[in-house]
DNA sequence: CTGAAAGCGCTTACAG
DNA sequence: CTGAAAGCGCTTACAG
């Protein structure tokens, strides 16, 4: 009995087109295809003109899992924020999605909830997809999670914070100084006449301290500080907590003639809180926040902010990973953003 | 010559413990540590304790990537929606995100932006890395995304919205009726004694359309229905946009005692431009919203709105996606988790 | 510049 | 219930 002729099949059992089927149809080796559609230099021109047209006609698109396995590397990018209930961050998530998509690469999402260890959890598992790069918010990390970033291996750059500027081996970030903006609203608020200026601070992450920092600077340099107008609440920020503030300071400091809550969703609140009871802002008291979120220009009377250009931050930062990925380095490790005193009607 | 003995290594060149380590110290074939780890049935239950046990002193974690290529399914879910700036959708994949993680998979993003072709050629993208599952918003899709869904045997769960109740064969899907919903906002305008009630819609999605049958449906029945009381504009919901709307109705139709807006962003920027133009609400007019938005709660005055449990949305689509994977079926294949009106000062 | 071969780390029929 | 072997679809030294 003669061999039975094996069934021809063109393609894998998975009905997939493979590199092999390019390869065969080109008339090449695969690893040449392989080389070819990469981009790989040291390949002949004329040769990867072939078969590119072979591939497109196949309609061949490369297996990102066996990619990943082989290479050791995969196309995600891990991202991780605090929250997806901060416009901010998805603002951030959504530039850098865009901008690595665009670059062919898929965001894999983590959220941390402001907790350390739950950030290193989440990393953790990110880590086992071997993303290709690694995008992180802010700069203050526990040390498991700064080891995790360095043994992986893995580019990383940090969104929003920038390390204070004596840090030797900084690592790479996009953002803009927190403290200085939280000086510079707090100075044009001195410099609107504003003489007792509380600071509401909520949720109390680093980078809302730094701009506490910024604010006490900014008012023992006019000789005007007092720890007293500090109120700091741990909880998360929401329009509901800026009325109670806004409430709670009135009654408990009536001379306070300003306040820069740290995020403008709760200067929103405030400035409803200040229409239900009656308070007139800016003239009894002025009202500032931080951010310029979606809804600040709207209010009665538009809000006074700071804007922070978070959708660039998000599209610098994952320009600046697709070059490291790409084994550049980077002209600034470190990238300043800056941000933009928005002076409106509420003080 | 003697044959060199080959270096004993324990770990590959990668570093990573593999399965075959686990195997090798458990004294038993890889296929069986495959099985055991995986709690495929089968499997001597004294054998996967010690396999599990030795699993976890190694520190054994499957590969992600070869995990996938081997079983042709990877451990990532995708998710399609239309935005990440409307609060409403980033509930969503907050909820779901979170309730994937919590079984082991990975969330998969894609922003569609209300663009069928970006949706068809995301889905494309998101296909290729062969999700275990997709989510996907809304159930108007165009027909190459409604085939390529079918091919890719892919479990799929549709979020927000439920088929009409004559439609046979009907997919998968989590939602409410958005025209019931539409209906009862406008019965429970009327039962406030208003005559001329406007609808305002913009984006005019799929769902907001459906809104506005509702709308017409219960001025319909009371004999109340006028075409010119229809406010349609395919611009991005805004609280900016809301404003402007809210001063055209008022100026061109000043007979207007309430106005439905189709989201509560849109409703919020009209009582903000209320109390900017002194007009008052809700005895001059009232103003009703769409989804229980942040804020709606604490404007002045509070805002008369449908709650939609989209968290609840999330949560379930991915419950039910996670039974689709394992191969059961639902109990319900359409689930309709309801809405609430929240009837507040505005109305 | 190109190819043959090994290997990435799993899963899964196929036997037993 | 368990194991040996093939295979998933790529990449990458290693030769030439």
């Amino acid at each position: 009995m003669p061999d039975p002729t094996p069934p021809a099949k063109s393609h894998r059992a998975t009905g997939r087109v493979t590199l092999s089927d390019v390869a065969r149809a080109a008339g090449v080796s695969a690893s040449t295809v392989s080389r070819a559609l990469r981009g790989e230099r040291a390949v002949d021109p004329a040769l990867i003109g072939r078969v590119r047209a072979v591939s497109d006609k196949l309609g061949y698109v490369p297996d990102p899992a066996a990619r990943a396995l082989a290479s050791q590397r995969s196309d995600h990018v891990a991202i991780l924020i605090p929250l997806l209930s901060n416009t901010l961050f998805v603002d951030l998530l959504d530039s850098a999605q865009k901008t690595l998509r665009a670059a062919g690469y898929q965001t894999l999402m983590g959220v941390t909830h402001y907790d350390a260890s739950e950030e290193e959890q989440l990393l953790r598992e990110l880590l086992l997809h071997r993303p290709a790069g690694l995008l992180i918010t802010g700069l203050d990390h526990n040390t498991a999670t700064r080891k995790l970033i360095g043994h992986s291996q893995v580019p990383c750059v940090h969104l929003m914070d920038l390390p204070a500027s004596d840090q030797p081996e900084a690592p790479y970030c996009v953002g803009f100084r927190q403290t200085d903006a939280g000086a510079a609203l707090t100075r044009h608020l001195l410099a609107q006449g504003r003489r007792r200026i509380a600071f509401a601070a909520v949720q109390l992450d680093a980078r809302v301290m730094q701009r506490l920092y910024g604010w006490r600077l900014a008012l023992q340099e006019a000789g005007l500080y007092e720890p007293t107008l500090e109120w700091l609440n741990p909880a998360p920020s929401s329009l509901a907590l800026g009325g109670v503030l806004f409430e709670q300071i009135m009654q408990q400091r009536p001379a306070v003639d300003a306040i820069f809550f740290c995020n403008d969703d709760l200067a929103q609140g405030a400035l409803l809180a200040a229409l239900r009871l009656g308070i007139a802002v800016p003239s009894r008291v002025a009202i500032a926040g931080f951010n310029d979120l979606t809804g600040s220009d709207q209010m009665l009377p538009t809000l006074t902010t700071v804007r922070t250009p978070r959708a660039q931050i998000g599209e610098a930062a994952a320009r600046m990973l697709l070059g490291l990925m790409r084994g550049e380095s980077p002209d600034r490790p470190q990238l300043d953003l800056g941000f933009e005193i928005v002076h409106r009607e509420s003080s």
